[in-house]
DNA sequence: CTTGCCTCTGACGCCGACGTCAGGTTTTAG
DNA sequence: CTAAAACCTGACGTCGGCGTCAGAGGCAAG
């Protein structure tokens, strides 16, 4: 533990990111490979994460599961890990949430619609 | 109009099918190739489609959109435009109808993390 | 008859988030 | 020291719902 708040014994290689954030290890070098995830490299190559990495992974999962492309999701970055945005990305922001909210409502109307056929097969067994 | 039912003059060619549901008329033939919509030919081979195949394309929209495969959803056709329906076929329904409801949470949380996101950078400007 | 739109059957292309295999280096456990 | 496990860099494969192009018929209007 130095003063100088050299952190070097927490950095974790590719495969304990991957297993901590629940993906494969090739997934963290795709996110890496689209600019969504940096990380230091050791003498001889290897990748060395800081412990946000895997928080970052388990965002970039859940911005996946909302239907967000990673080239998306490199623009909305600086939003996520910077303290100043500018206007344009602040609304880029909202366009993203209302195509989310779109889309939740969107599987709400399709899940309400399986609901009518469960309802029907049930009453006509 | 006749007594018999026949209702030829009612039938529509595809490309009708694809701009009353809003698809493109590629989509409809591929449906049709996933085993999810028939249609009669004419002499010809054009194909035919009874009034109801609309609602039907729009009701595969709809699954698509809740993240069903062509696959799937021609498994729980039966449920669908028959009456009766077995044990089996009811419980892939309600399958169904939980992994959509748990894609509803996930894009739900994604939401609330958009909004977390999008509040910090609102107080941080 | 001809013009112009509609339809037909293949069949290849695309995108996005990885899986997977190949062939080689590095780290770790015993 | 050695063997296993983990890591590296390419690079090709996958899946699903179509888009799109090619080449060939069909159908109503003027």
């Amino acid at each position: 533990m130095s003063v100088t708040g050299d952190a070097t014994e927490r950095l974790m290689r590719i495969g304990e990111v991957a297993r901590a954030a629940g993906v494969s290890v090739r997934a963290v070098r795709y996110y890496e490979q689209q600019g969504l995830l940096t990380a230091e490299r050791s003498p001889s190559g290897q990748r060395l994460y800081r412990p946000d990495a895997i928080a970052m992974v388990r965002f970039f999962q859940q911005m996946f599961a909302a239907g967000l492309t990673s080239r998306r999701i490199t623009e909305l970055l600086p939003c996520w890990d910077s303290g100043h945005t500018d206007a344009g990305q602040r609304a880029m922001l909202r366009v993203e949430r209302e195509r989310l909210q779109a889309r939740i409502d969107d599987l709400e109307a399709a899940r309400d619609r399986l609901d009518q056929v469960i309802a029907i097969t049930d009453t006509h067994p």
